[in-house]
DNA sequence: GCCAACGTTGGC
DNA sequence: GCCAACGTTGGC
């Protein structure tokens, strides 16, 4: 078992929207990183745990927990020119970028926000805390997981 | 292969 | 809206 987090944007797709889905299952699509689609294609596995992360809002922090339901496969948005995400150098015969989807399995009893999480010594090697961090998935130590659902 | 210019992320 | 940090691009 492994644990993640995932960045999204609540005005984009929240938890929300991820809950709302259909069987609250939905495909992480749009990553456009590569050390973050390598983590997608090659790392996680179903059945591994993931928090779901509001940035760019009011107070950015882990508002939930979701499920690794199906593992890396290519995101179809980049072969689509009517897409916000396209990418012509990607095609179907060799995709560039994947996905995975997630299944809601809860909210947090509260936002658990990013402020906190940076003064919490416990998390001082998360790389959520790190300066200039940018990545939108990212591996979350058990250490680290157990810790933050103590905060809650 | 270097690196300046540019675009994006995302907190504040 | 600002801007620091960082990734990507493309000329050379």
């Amino acid at each position: 078992m492994q644990y993640w987090l995932m960045k999204s944007e609540p005005d984009e797709f929240g938890i929300d929207d991820l809950e709302q889905s259909p069987d609250r299952t939905a495909h992480w699509d749009g990553v456009r990183n590569y050390q973050a689609r390598n983590m997608m294609r090659d790392q996680m596995r179903k059945g591994d745990q993931v928090f779901f992360y509001h940035s760019n809002t009011a107070v950015p922090g882990i508002v939930g927990i979701a499920e690794v339901v199906r593992e890396g496969y290519p995101d179809h948005t980049a072969f689509d020119p009517e897409d916000p995400h396209h990418d012509p150098r990607s095609d179907p015969g060799n995709p560039r970028w994947f996905m995975v989807d997630v299944r809601f399995r809860r909210r947090l009893d509260r936002i658990i926000p990013l402020r906190e999480l940076k003064a919490d010594p416990a998390l001082a090697d998360m790389h959520l805390v790190r300066r200039g961090n940018r990545l939108s998935v990212m591996p979350v130590t058990e250490a680290q997981w157990r810790h933050i659902l103590t905060l809650e």
